[in-house]
Formats: structure tokens, sequence, C-alpha cells
DNA sequence: GCCGTTTTCGGCCCGACTGTTTTCAGTCG
């Protein structure tokens, strides 16, 4: 059994929990638990002293137990008797946005209603408003966010977010009263899909912000109206929340409002150690306010350095605070070249020189074309008679560029029977070779396994693109043996990419990390298909900075001439 | 259910907004 699985199990107990009204704390004790599994960079299942279970963060006597039954048999006993208690079908209520487990259990109670569509024709008929607690407007609330469930499934990716997020920012940081204005929450941290925008503003006139604030024009809807915050959905269908605090208190509110929660939670808990009230306009000693302005101030008040956004998950990163073991992470600025990109020789946009002069102008020192191979029929792939063209034309090029370097390189396509798509002979030719899964993605754990790892050990390969091949909301990773695969680029010395595609972000955060402490190095590429797409290098920093990488883990922080001693052709 | 050089029992972060209420419960982050 997996780690997701796993997690997955522990919260829908908790939801269940939740919903029987069982005591808070130990609800959030399955929930805390499910998240230090997903951040764990290895699988529970492959380790060797299950005793070690019961020491992670979070992770006690109790819980450790039904994780070892998990995963000795497959199943939880404990698990399976509290499916068919009489609330667990409610749990699916816990995803309309309004509802929450005590209005669950009222409908259920009250009316026998168990799953949405009952909830919804109920809903319709009016028949809620009737309950005592509940009336007109949480009737229409619970319709309205039925609906949205039922439109809006999914996380949406970060990178769909983020500019729209950072228009409305823009929109905001005009109005006069607004003194300092930045994206929070879990855009700020940078993770991988979204599910609303949260921007924080600081301001002596909250009000006439919320006023402004509700009347933008991307505004579709306004979900709620007050005095220091509000919410509405934009256009694009997502929400945004605007939350305003005095000036003073901006940098409480924005180590507040950037989360996580799991992360919030230990620094308020470590502040009330030491007699400290920490929320959101400032650290208190009794009622005095000590600390609040900047952010620095707040970590500085329980005796810790700074934390960059992208590690608060309490993942760690507090006990690496304390122990000043907190990693220098890599930087945007540090980036001094794409190694993954295509052109229209084969399913890019631009040509080779459109390419090479965007990162130019990007400040790039080098770019490495990787056009498709020819099994990849419907890109254009290259024949290998048209690479040798490529070369040289790559070869012309490099001749009229001044201080700038194209690498000719290829993304070639591993086939299912693990042989590469081109010969030898012409990859020896190339400065680089990226090399990566596009077909078959339903074999096997094993023979996918073993496909990729015969492809790093082809002597002429460099890196393996998207090494797990997820689309994110769209397709699963490949079964595929990432402990097997990052211990093969150790042995031969090959580079796991990090595709800042912004549907795939893969190696994912997680991975990166348990690259880092395998001592694998990361290339962070773009598989740019238009120049435009080269931007999008600062999401697969984002996510490296998630994965605890420092730039020298990053093979596109070495300048050209080292990159070139590095390939050693 | 977890956790602990103050503690193995008694704590467990903190506040805004909404709606249905006559002072607060529920939800959210």
């Amino acid at each position: 059994m997996t780690n997701q699985e796993i997690a997955r199990i522990l919260v829908h107990i908790s939801e269940i929990l939740n919903i029987q009204g069982e005591n808070p704390f130990k609800i959030r004790a399955y929930i805390k638990a499910s998240q230090t599994i997903e951040g764990l960079t290895y699988e529970l299942s492959s380790l060797e002293d299950k005793n070690k279970i019961a020491k992670l963060p979070g992770i006690g006597g109790g819980i450790a137990k039904k994780i070892m039954e998990l995963l000795e048999t497959g199943e939880l006993k404990y698990y399976e008797e509290l499916k068919k208690t009489e609330y667990a079908p409610l749990t699916e209520f816990l995803k309309i946005s309004g509802m929450g487990p005590k209005h669950a259990k009222l409908v259920y109670d009250k009316l026998g209603i168990k799953t949405v569509e009952e909830l919804k024709k109920a809903a319709e008929e009016g028949r809620l408003k009737a309950l005592h607690g509940l009336g007109e407007k949480v009737e229409q609330n619970i319709l309205r966010g039925i609906q949205q469930v039922q439109k809006y499934k999914e996380r949406l990716p970060l990178a769909f977010i983020y500019p729209r997020a950072q228009n409305i920012l823009e929109e905001v940081k005009k109005f006069k009263e607004v003194k300092q204005i930045l994206l929070a929450g879990s855009l700020r941290r940078m993770r991988e899909t979204i599910a609303d925008a949260d921007i924080l503003a600081s301001s002596d006139h909250a009000e006439k912000v919320m006023e402004a604030f509700v009347n933008l024009p991307q505004t579709d809807k306004v979900v709620a109206k007050g005095k220091t915050k509000s919410s509405i959905v934009t256009r694009d269908g997502f929400q945004v929340d605007l939350r305003v605090v005095p000036p003073e208190s901006f940098g409480a509110a924005s180590h507040y409002f950037t989360g996580s929660k799991a992360h919030n939670i230990r620094i308020r808990s470590l502040g009330a150690d030491k007699g400290l009230k920490i929320n959101e306009y400032g650290v208190f000693k009794k009622e005095k306010r000590i600390a609040g302005k900047t952010e620095e101030e707040i970590f500085k008040s329980i005796n810790l350095p700074y934390i960059p956004p992208e590690l608060r998950e309490d993942q760690g990163e507090i006990e690496a605070a304390q122990n000043r073991k907190l990693p220098s992470l890599i930087e945007l600025k540090e980036i001094k070249g794409d190694l993954h990109v295509h052109t229209d020789w084969s399913d890019g946009n631009n040509s080779i020189e459109e390419m090479a002069q965007a990162a130019k102008n990007r400040g790039y020192q080098y770019i490495a074309i990787c056009d498709h191979s020819p099994a990849m029929g419907i890109t254009g792939g290259l024949t290998q008679e048209r690479l040798q063209k490529q070369i040289e034309e790559i070869g012309r090029l490099n001749r009229k560029l001044k201080g700038f370097k194209i690498l000719s390189g290829t993304e070639v396509d591993i086939r299912s029977n693990s042989q590469l798509d081109f010969e030898d002979e012409i990859l020896e030719k190339l400065d680089l070779v990226v090399a990566a899964v596009h077909t078959k993605f339903g074999q096997p754990k094993e023979e996918m396994t073993k496909r990729i790892i015969k492809a790093i050990e082809n002597p002429n390969v460099d890196i393996i693109a998207h090494p797990t091949g997820r689309l994110i909301g769209k397709r699963e990773p490949y079964q595929v043996d990432m402990d097997k695969i990052m211990d093969a680029c150790k042995a031969n010395a090959k580079v796991l990419e990090l595709n800042a595609y912004p549907e795939r972000l893969d190696l994912s955060d997680i991975h990166c990390r348990r690259a880092k402490e395998k001592g694998i190095k990361i290339v962070i590429s773009t598989d740019a298909h238009m120049d435009i797409h080269l931007e999008w290098i600062k999401f697969g920093v984002a996510t490296a900075r998630r994965g605890w990488i420092e730039p020298q883990d990053v093979l596109n922080t070495l300048t050209l001439s080292q990159l070139l001693k590095f390939l050693g052709r």
C-alpha cells in the first residue's frame, strides 16, 4: 500500500469521526498524521524497521499500529467498521463549501439525507430551511456549494491561478488606501495546485478597500464581505479572499495568511511555550504587542531564523530552523540556461534562433534544443537525417551569436522495448541527450523501471525528462520504482529533470527532496514549445524550493564552461 | 490521538464572517 493510499484512509477516518462529533484534537491527530505521511520522501512499505513509524512527527502508538495493519494486511479493521457506521456516507457533504460536519449530521438525523443527490433535491424543495438552526440563506449556500463541487471538481494548477491572482493583486494595489500587498496562502507557498487565491493587504482604511475589492471588474460573485475580509468568485471561476490588516500588523498577518495551517499551529504553539500569543495582528506578551511589522520579527520572537514560504508545511522546517540547518534554497536568478526546449523543427512554435534570442533576453548563457525523435510521429519528430541537419544549423547560428551558446540536443524517446529512438552514432554527436517515456504508460512497474534504467545506463544519455509522466489533474504517474531510478542515476552520474511545464511539475517537490537526500543532481527545464513558455521556469524553481533544493543540486545553475565540462563531450 | 528537561495527564492556535440567533454556533483558513 502506498503512502498516498494510507494518507487518504487517515483523512477519511478523520472525516467520519468529525461527523460523529468526536474530540476535535483526535480528528486533528489523524489529519496531521496523514500530512506527515504525504510529505515522506520514501514509501512506508519499503521501510525495513516498521518501529520507526511511531517515531514520525504526529504519529504515535495508536495510528502507527493502524498503519502497520494496513501495510501488512492491506486492510484496517477499525476503518472497515467505521465505514459501516451510519454517518460514514455523509463525508461526501464535507466537500460542499459552506457545509461542515454539524450540518451534515443535522440533515441526516432529521431528514435521513445521505447522498448529495438527496441533499440537492431537499434544498430545491425548501425542506432544509425548516430545520432548526438552518434558514433560507444556508439552504441557498448549500445549493450553490453543490453546483460548485460539480463544476470545479479539482484544485486548479498553480500556473493557471498565479497570473490571474497577480492581475487582481495589481488592481487592488492601485487603490490609494492600500499600503502593502502580497499573494499569500498556498499561492505564496507555490503548491502545485491551488484551491483559492489569498491576497493580503495593509491599510488604515480597510472598509474602503473591501468596497473597492468586491466591485472589481473581475468579480463574478461576492461570497462574503466584511470589514477586513471579503471573498469573491472571479469570472475565471476561482475564489479570491482579500484580508486587510493595519500596517503595523502586516508581517504577522503575512505569516498567518501564508500558512500552512500545520506550520502556523506549530509556530503559535512555540509562542505559547514562551508565554507569547501569536495571531495575525502581532506577537503579544500579555496585552503588549512586541512584534508584528515584519515576518522576520515573528520568527525572531521565538528564536527562529526566517523560514521561506515554500518550506512552511511543518515537514521538518521548524526543526531545521531550530538547529540552524535550513537549506539556502535555489533562486530564480541562479538559473543560467534552459536545457529542454522545442522548436518548429518538431512540435514547437518558434525557430531555433527565436528560442535562443528569447533565452538570451532572459539573461541566460545557453539553451539546449531538444526536439522529438521519430517515434513521436504526431509531433513531427526528427528523422536521423533531419537531426543531422539541425546540428549543422545550430553550428551556423552559434557562429552568428555572441556571448550565448545553443546546445544541440534531443528529447529521444525511450521505446517500450527500452531501446532509444536514435542510433548511438548520432547521439554521440549531440551536446546533450534528454531521454523520456511517451508511450505505453500502462506497462507493469518492473518493466517500466527496467525500461528507464536501461536508458540511464546508456553512456550517451545525460538527463531523464519528466521522470514519472504525470499530468496534474489529468493523468496519474506511470508505475515506476523511483527509488531504483534514483539509485541508477546515482550510479551512472545521470541527472533527473524537474520539468516545469505547468501540468507536469515532474519531479514533484517530494521527489526533489528524495533526490537531494540521495545526492542526485536535478535540472530544472521548461520543455518550452514557445518562446513565452521559458517564463515557466519560475514554477519549476518554486517546486524545487519546496523540495529543499539548493543551487549546487541543480545542473543548470552551472556556467556554460562548467556545464560543458560536466557533460564531458 | 499525540506529546512532554516544567508534565505520562491534561493540555492541544486563533480569529473573521455568516446566519440564525437574543448571545452564539458553524464554517473557514
